[in-house]
DNA sequence: CGTAAAATTGATATTTCTCAATGAGAGTGG
DNA sequence: CCACTCTCATTGAGAAATATCAATTTTACG
């Protein structure tokens, strides 16, 4: 059974001892700041498929993530839905929302994430020049990791999309210190098809395909990349 | 014959009788900052098909876009383009770049842009929270339309995607005061196609399909809703 | 161990692409 | 003013990639 609502931790831990402070927006902040926004995070866990929060929703919380990954997705009417993407240990959620969410998120497995009000981190930062400087680096650089991706979704086959993905998620894995050829891939095939724009079955056939040639093994939970070079060759730049 | 270079206006015009002051950056700036940004843009000009700024490229400038339309695309090593925007008048260029160019632009017919030295613009923000705010705004703006962009391009369907399309820009058009159901369409197909993570024979195709079914009517230099409502349904929400 | 969910595989359908030809419009030089 | 040429758009026929539908197989979990 699933624990329906998320569960507020009950010893507030500090942010000094924090597993992702060097991550992201806390890495910006000085000892008094960090000091300030202690007060202001509460961290809460999600179980594996909770919402976090969902497109449309006003938003009344930003979130930090501490543990865990998060898929960040739209849906069309129809139910059709596009992953925009996939959100690890130190990603923070809501500078790039507006006042209402522009995607979904839910937690892909168990999730822990620091949550902070909208209202009082606004106001946290709304007169701290270097923080916004910081904030905006951040949503370029989440920018230019969505260009990017449209460059992945309307131009490239499925072979070097799954290709690309591994790569990427490779890098990313690395940045958290998890530097290995075994990739852990913790989201399902239909999660890692709607980030591609293709179909479960597609994906399935291209990591079969790239087993075959020797490029990646896949095993229980992920996959290991055999042969990196080709990997990174099939990803073309 | 094309004019090789562009050329820089001789008699510097003021931000106070600019164009597309109200927009974008500009609208957030009080009457001394206007006056301080006066000294810093220079106004050039470019011809159809003038590079304005490519990829890669070390970012020496950001532009404010004053007349004209300027298409944003990424190149992979093979050719394949997608472009991930068009700009029209008021879009400020170089915000959402990092020290490197993320894309590259070019001018669609002729463009005047606003010009500002990199290093004095970012000066000129530093240390002015409320525009910096504003610029977050602007960037974060962006990030929405590109993962809607996710959305068409990983999602729909060729039909969608025009009909999308045409919606898009049918808005943004009368953002500008252009509040007709016939859209110039000053991009080529070439654009749209690579745009829309299409071929030129698709979007052509599509097109034709459209005007037979009474939805649209093809005219020399863009196209007309004839069923406006019936382009939104296709579009889908 | 049994059941449900997820992943894989196969056969076929569909969409979109590719290649090739034709047509329309804009600008040029005679 | 009229051929001419060039580019761009359209159209057609066939190929290829990916989607869809259906059936197994594997894995995860109680």
């Amino acid at each position: 059974m699933k624990i329906p609502f998320a569960a507020s931790e009950p010893n507030q831990p500090h942010c000094d001892d924090c597993a992702v402070r060097p991550l992201g927006i806390c890495a910006a902040l000085d000892r008094g700041e960090l000091r300030e926004l202690d007060h202001l995070g509460r961290h809460v866990h999600f179980t594996s498929h909770e919402t976090v929060f969902a497109q449309e929703e006003l938003t009344t919380s930003f979130y930090n993530l501490l543990e865990g990954v998060m898929r960040l997705y739209k849906l069309l009417p129809d139910g059709r839905r596009q992953i925009v993407g996939f959100a690890l240990p130190g990603d923070f959620l809501g500078i790039a929302i507006s006042a209402r969410n522009n995607f979904s998120a839910d937690a892909v497995g168990a999730v822990a994430v620091c949550r902070f009000s909208r209202t009082a981190f606004m106001q946290f930062i709304a007169d701290k020049p270097h923080l916004l400087r910081r904030i905006n680096e951040l949503v370029i650089r989440e920018l230019g990791q969505a260009q990017d991706h449209m460059v992945l979704l309307g131009r490239r086959s499925a072979e070097e999309k799954v290709a690309s993905f591994l790569i990427g998620w490779r890098v990313r894995l690395a940045r958290l210190g998890d530097a290995t050829n075994t990739l852990p891939l913790p989201m399902g095939r239909q999660d890692i098809a709607d980030f591609l724009g293709l179909t479960i079955e597609t994906v399935s056939r291209t990591f079969t395909k790239l087993e075959r040639d020797g490029v990646i093994e896949i095993v229980p939970g992920g996959v290991r990349l055999v042969d990196l070079e080709r990997v990174e060759v099939l990803a073309a730049a």
